[in-house]
RNA sequence: GGUCCCGUGGUCAAGUGGUUAAGACACCGCCCUUUCACGGCGGCUACAGGAGUUCGAAUCUCCUCGGGAUCACCA
């Protein structure tokens, strides 16, 4: 039978890290399988409503090279694909449980409800439906019926015996049917509750593989009676675990860092962002860690998944994202990076020395700004930056060196690397002093900082001759 | 509180009755070096606790502790 797995987000209009994982997990397995990756957008809850929330979805998905087989865009034979355009799919379903005695109309009203569940708490009881309609004579029901009075559909959950469902992960899972609670089906307004809505879906889907998040763990054995009423076949579960910001919270939208979008914004590639997040809660048995989707497709496998929740490390995640920018072309580099030294206020036109110099050390590309902050001007830097024990450097020593530096490359011809390298670096040769000793005084004089991107060298070709020589000066006066 | 799930270094994790308990990130040190970074080498740090089963337990069982989830006419 042909593996088939769903992906079914909420349109809100950014795609948390937890669930693109969860996507992820979902569109590998089926991959893996040979199987099919259905995209179903669940939004009955109209009030939340975000426009132009589901194109999140779609570019998300489609931009780290998930493609699904069958969705709202593209169709498929079992949509629609779009949760709202189902609704009235539904409660034929749940009139087809009443016929059979596996649910039931309930008249009690919201407050009734809300009243009795006051009590159990003063209590200290935990509230569960006492199935008093189920009770009602077949006569009373009809009469409420005609009369129009409001009515939910209740499962009725056998009142002994034991729920169960089995995970891939977890084991086989069990539960006594009387610690269940006669869960509504359908609504008042007609609409089916989220959990009912979720178990025809994916019969009617023909998911075979029902992928979702670790809190449905305890709703399962529920669902499992369902489809026991109804006579279906039970679908594989495989329940996957939450992203954690630490040992007892989850990533959360107030975190401000839960997000895909945040990661791009902040200079992360994509293509890291999903490998990192691939190896939170899954491991492929062997010691890599580099993965493309195919890889990811190709190495993919449930046994490699965690029962544990794993907490996010931004550290591992920068780590990961370095390795991904040192691996790009300078060409590609240099296209990334472009927006960024536009912030700083530096032209592309040495964007192949900047891609020599930055790629090396660039993390994240939002920290290209800062890195380059002393190119547009000159900062207001203390001469005690001359000094430098380990370069033997000290602000007398400068000095001297700024001297003889600025004549030798006055006398330069050309503004070019190699007669600007080899210029300084014969004066430290001939002056008897290490290379650093020579170069430090100038990187500083040039770059008013004490940590750079790049040597003296470099910096002097991004500056050009004049505001070089200019600097050379200022660091020379201020030694004076 | 009831029920269910989880528990190997700071973090991700390998491990499925016999291992010196991998590896990666982070951290620390050294080397390289034109500062920083990259790179190379090395180091630190873990089986939540307690009973059992067994010749032998991170691995099996039970209890305790810790954490999480769930108990809606929300999804």
């Amino acid at each position: 039978m042909e593996v088939r797995t769903r992906f079914a987000p909420s349109p809100t209009g950014y795609m948390h890290l937890g669930n693109l994982r969860s996507a992820l997990y979902t569109y590998l397995f089926a991959k893996a399988n040979g199987g099919k990756f259905i995209l179903r957008i669940e939004d009955t809850d109209q009030s939340r409503y975000v426009p132009g929330a589901v194109d999140v979805i779609y570019r998300t998905l489609k931009s780290i090279g998930m493609q699904w087989d069958e969705g709202p865009d593209i169709g498929g034979d079992y949509g629609p694909y779009v949760q709202s355009e189902r609704k009235n799919m539904y409660l034929p379903y749940a009139e087809q449980l009443v016929k059979a005695g596996k649910a039931y109309y309930c008249f009690c009203t919201e407050e009734e409800l809300a009243e009795r569940r006051e009590q159990a708490a003063a209590r200290g009881e935990t509230f569960k439906y006492d199935k008093h309609c189920l009770h009602l004579s077949q006569e009373e029901i009809q009469r409420r019926l005609d009369a129009g009075e409001p009515y939910v559909i209740r499962q009725n959950v056998p009142e002994h015996g034991e729920a169960s469902f089995d995970d891939v992960l977890y084991g086989h899972i069990a539960v006594d049917c009387s610690d269940l609670d006669d869960m509504i089906l359908i609504k008042a307004d007609g609409m089916p509750t989220y959990n009912f809505a979720n178990v025809i879906d994916d019969h009617t889907m023909g998911i075979t593989h029902v992928m979702r998040g670790n809190e449905y763990l305890s709703s399962t054995p529920k669902y499992n009676l369902l489809y026991d009423a109804f006579g279906w076949e039970k679908p594989t579960y495989i329940h996957m675990t939450p992203i954690m910001r630490d040992a007892t919270h989850k990533l959360s939208k107030r975190d401000g860092d839960a997000y895909f979008e945040d990661y791009i914004n902040k200079g992360y590639l994509k293509e890291a962002i999903v490998n990192y997040v691939a190896l939170l809660g899954w491991n492929p048995g062997d010691e890599r860690e580099f993965f493309t989707m195919d890889e990811l497709i190709k190495a993919f496998s449930v046994d490699g998944m965690s029962k544990s929740p794993a907490i996010f490390d931004v550290n591992k995640l920068t780590w990961m994202n370095a390795e991904y920018v040192r691996r790009l072309t300078p060409e590609q580099f240099t296209e990334y990076a472009l927006p960024y030294y536009k912030k700083a206020g530096v032209g592309a036109e040495h964007a192949d020395l900047l891609a020599r110099i930055l790629q090396q050390r660039t993390e994240t590309f939002a920290q290209i700004p800062d890195m380059l902050d002393f190119i547009p001007q000159l900062p207001d830097y203390d001469v005690e930056l001359f000094t430098n024990k380990k370069s033997k450097t000290n602000p007398e020593i400068a000095k001297h060196v700024l001297e003889i530096a600025i004549a030798a490359l006055d006398a330069l011809p050309a503004w070019e690397e190699q007669p600007i390298h080899d210029a300084l670096l014969g004066l430290a040769e001939k002056e008897g002093m290490k290379n650093g000793t020579m170069l430090w005084p100038v990187r500083i004089a040039l770059a008013g900082k004490q940590v750079t991107p790049g040597g003296a060298i470099e910096i002097a070709i991004l500056l050009g001759r004049e505001e070089s020589m200019r600097r050379l000066k200022v660091g020379l006066e201020k030694l004076a």
